[in-house]
DNA sequence: ACGAGGATGCTCT
DNA sequence: GAGCATCCTCGTC
């Protein structure tokens, strides 16, 4: 496959970067078991331009991740219960990021229903996503290029997606940020 | 098939 | 103290 290096298309704006990653894949290797998803569907969050965004109103403690190279993993704790998973995109130092929300399940199957305590439903959806593939709060800040949570180029041409409005968010409801592959 | 409601804890005002 | 970038179960149709 050609493409172009991951660290570059990183560096593009955040909702050029979004649509792109659909077919990226993302693996870890945890507990000695390999598990992997095929990206399927993401939001773009888009610092100051985006209520919607964590970092909308500048930095915070819980923010500080995005404010780092692109690339770098950004985990935070939702509705108390759920780890969710961006990454950190756009120019170095601009806090945009996309939001992983789903994956198709190619490697570790059984680990990640095992993690996921059942068989159906294992990754489509940004809670289920992380915790198939065990990611949690200690991995946040972690390089995805370099670290315990990997994004690997796709194995197979890009598939045509599609844009929608953004999903659980009371704000900027009317973007169409949210890339499915269709 | 679909909708309502509860779980659960951190973040920021 | 309010508000979450969610998920699951249970009730009803």
């Amino acid at each position: 496959m050609q493409e172009q290096p991951l660290n570059e298309l990183l560096s593009e704006y955040v909702t050029d970067v979004a649509p792109q990653l659909l077919g990226y894949r993302v693996r870890t290797g945890f507990g000695g078991a390999e598990t992997e998803v095929i990206i399927s569907e993401v939001e773009a969050y888009a610092s100051h331009e985006d209520p919607a965004s964590h970092s909308f109103s500048g930095p915070t403690p819980r923010n500080q991740p995005m404010y780092g190279e692109p690339g770098t993993l950004y985990v935070y704790l939702n509705y108390g219960i759920h780890f969710l998973m961006n990454v950190v995109v756009g120019p170095p130092g601009t806090p945009h990021a996309v939001l992983l929300r789903g994956g198709t399940p190619t490697v570790g199957l059984n680990t990640m229903q095992a993690r996921r305590g059942r068989s159906t439903d294992t990754a489509n959806g940004p809670g289920k996503l992380t915790q198939a593939l065990g990611v949690t709060l200690t991995h946040n800040a972690t390089s995805l290029l370099d670290g315990p949570v990997r994004l690997l180029s796709p194995l197979s041409p890009a598939r045509p997606y599609v844009a929608t409005k953004r999903i659980g968010i009371s704000k900027a409801t009317n973007f169409l940020w949210r890339y499915t592959t269709s």
